[in-house]
DNA sequence: AGAGAAAACGAGCGCTCGCTCGATTTTTGA
DNA sequence: TCAAAAATCGAGCGAGCGCTCGTTTTCTCT
């Protein structure tokens, strides 16, 4: 991933593409035949999915609503979804799968490279955030109100994360790279310094904080824990 | 505020107390006169609501299951609320009111000692939201569907205590003791630090990470990162 | 051009929601 | 002791929900 060339990013992970591959995976319950009408339907529902919901919260958004945002009728939208709960787990679906796909894929030479690898991670994983915003922010906040087979897809993708980063200390520690003292602990406590910038995004919004910043911060906050003082 | 003798944080936080306050605070929509009976129902009310609230969402938490668990009648309830948005801000107005009196209250002595005063802010907001885990679950949970006004508390509120962080930083950068490159952005950063822990609790419940742990890898991430390199 | 297929439509169904209010029970005080 | 006051009750209201399905519109292909 080059994030000079940003043109990449944003077509990669544009509604559009997104929604393709959603389709893929959704092929048995969405009703429409033709790839093309189907993908910029299913674009505008979920681009008025995520709108609405993170306004106001997925369940207190009506099919209703979603019709009149999207463009759609209320039976149209059944051509794309067996019902409401169908339309959560394809979003979740898609930011989960991404995620980890994205974050795997770490550059060569990192092998023998904890802190650039470390680095690498935070600077993936915001800018991969920051490119599907309203995605994570819909997946984090609605998380706690899925039903029990989406809710435990999204721990174990939290837990799949955060073992990436486990993983990284446990090397670093042991090429005597890392001083660590608890490295489940301190994996645990990365994320949350990641997840602010989505979850609070106004906040950093109303105070022009920049993500090269973010991304500078964070990256100071893990390296000065996780690197011996002297 | 002495950590030792836990006995008096459990009293002073109960959900008889913390309603005790609540029930100050809305004596006009409470149309129930005796204080006994108003308290003790209103204990009831919103231990139910919690409860059910934290498994579901507040939204999907509706007025009969709440009658169901509390042991009131559909009627009964609303002779302590007007209507269910009321309900909600009755919990939200007692987190933000107990966090910004509690977090004031720093031990003389810390005035110039801004690392002791960095520490016992880190332990007591975590022991804190540890004696008042639904409590402010439910305020983290359910702040983006809260209407303008409650948003508006609850995004003051955070900005306080993120407040009180900088003014430490600040004061440590200037006396030389820190070395902060970024100071609101490094204030800001160590709040998800705290939150985590009540935020996925279930996680370090699994875990059975301690309480005295967590107040301990935050502690230590912050003193790493605000101290200076040397 | 026009018939058959594909897609989109939206009124209407059964249901549950927040909330009300007259009836009923419990408490109070002379 | 017993009537007035306080507290509680729960069936019932209109509104809005997720979802369906007979109908209409649009597209496709010869």
């Amino acid at each position: 991933m080059n994030f000079a060339g940003q043109r990449q990013w944003t077509a990669a992970f544009s509604t559009e593409a997104l929604c393709a591959r959603i389709l893929d995976r959704h092929r048995d319950t969405v009703r429409v035949q033709k790839p093309h009408v189907a993908v910029a339907n299913l674009a505008r529902i979920i681009e008025a999915t995520l709108k609405l919901s993170n306004k106001q919260g997925f369940h207190a958004t009506s099919l209703r609503d979603l019709a009149q945002a999207s463009g759609l009728s209320m039976g149209g939208l059944y051509s794309y979804f067996d019902n409401k709960r169908t339309l959560l787990s394809m979003i979740l679906g898609e930011v989960s799968t991404t995620v980890s796909e994205v974050l795997r894929a770490a550059p060569e030479g990192t092998a023998d490279d904890p802190l650039g690898h470390l680095k690498w991670l935070i600077e993936t994983h915001i800018r991969l955030t920051e490119a599907m915003q309203p995605w994570f922010v819909f997946a984090y906040m609605e998380a706690k109100s899925f039903p029990a087979a989406e809710r435990r897809m999204a721990v174990d993708s939290e837990a799949a994360t955060e073992e990436i980063f486990a993983a990284i200390l446990r090397q670093g520690v042991a090429s005597g790279k890392f001083a660590v003292a608890d490295i489940e602990l301190t994996a645990s406590l990365i994320k949350p310094l990641l997840q602010d910038w989505y979850v609070k995004r106004a906040k950093y919004r109303k105070r022009s904080t920049s993500v090269e910043q973010y991304i500078d911060a964070v990256t100071e906050i893990v390296a000065a824990t996780v690197l011996p003082r002297g």
